[in-house]
DNA sequence: GCCAACGTTGGC
DNA sequence: GCCAACGTTGGC
């Protein structure tokens, strides 16, 4: 069992409205490093932080699970979708994804403000790293543990 | 294969 | 709205 963290634009899509579907194909990455993650290591059932980029705070917003294994992200394919990509075709797919379950609200936001008053514990912690933009980051088990402790403090 | 130009992310 | 970081593109 892996963690991961996930960002997303609540104005766009946010843990609310991941609430209302239950279950969402996570798509529209358009990253190497963010694809491979999705691709090559999620399992069903891997534990995901929901994290709210863009917005005022930025922070962690909930709990969500991996739902599905990988499979072509199917905008790839549509050309009026937004994150067509005319280098993709079905015999060479180029973007996979995941499905996300909606799991539960934190029962407080950590603002990412928060997050940075704990960098001795959550040291290499991806989303703390300068300049980072990954959008689908790994968790390790003992920071993700530490994060929910965070939030009954 | 190098690298400058350009585009995007995302905090501030 | 600014800008740092950094990934991608395309000319050579």
């Amino acid at each position: 069992m892996a963690y991961w963290l996930m960002k997303s634009e609540p104005d766009v899509f946010g843990i609310d409205d991941l609430k209302r579907n239950q279950v969402e194909p996570w798509d529209g990455v358009r990253n190497y490093q963010a694809r491979n993650f999705m691709r090559d290591h999620m399992q069903v059932g891997d534990g995901v932080l929901f994290y709210h980029s863009n917005t005022k705070p930025p922070g962690i917003a909930g709990i969500a699970e991996v739902a599905s294994k990988p499979y072509d992200d199917p905008t790839q394919f549509d050309p009026e979708a937004k994150y067509f990509d005319p280098k993709s075709s079905l015999d060479k797919p180029r973007w996979q994804l995941v499905d996300i379950k909606y799991i539960r609200h934190l029962q407080r936001y950590l603002s990412l403000d928060e997050l940075k008053q704990h960098t001795d514990v959550l040291t290499d912690f991806p989303l703390l790293r300068k300049g980072n933009r990954l959008s689908v980051m790994p968790v390790e088990a003992e920071h993700w543990q530490y994060i929910l402790n965070l939030e009954q403090a």
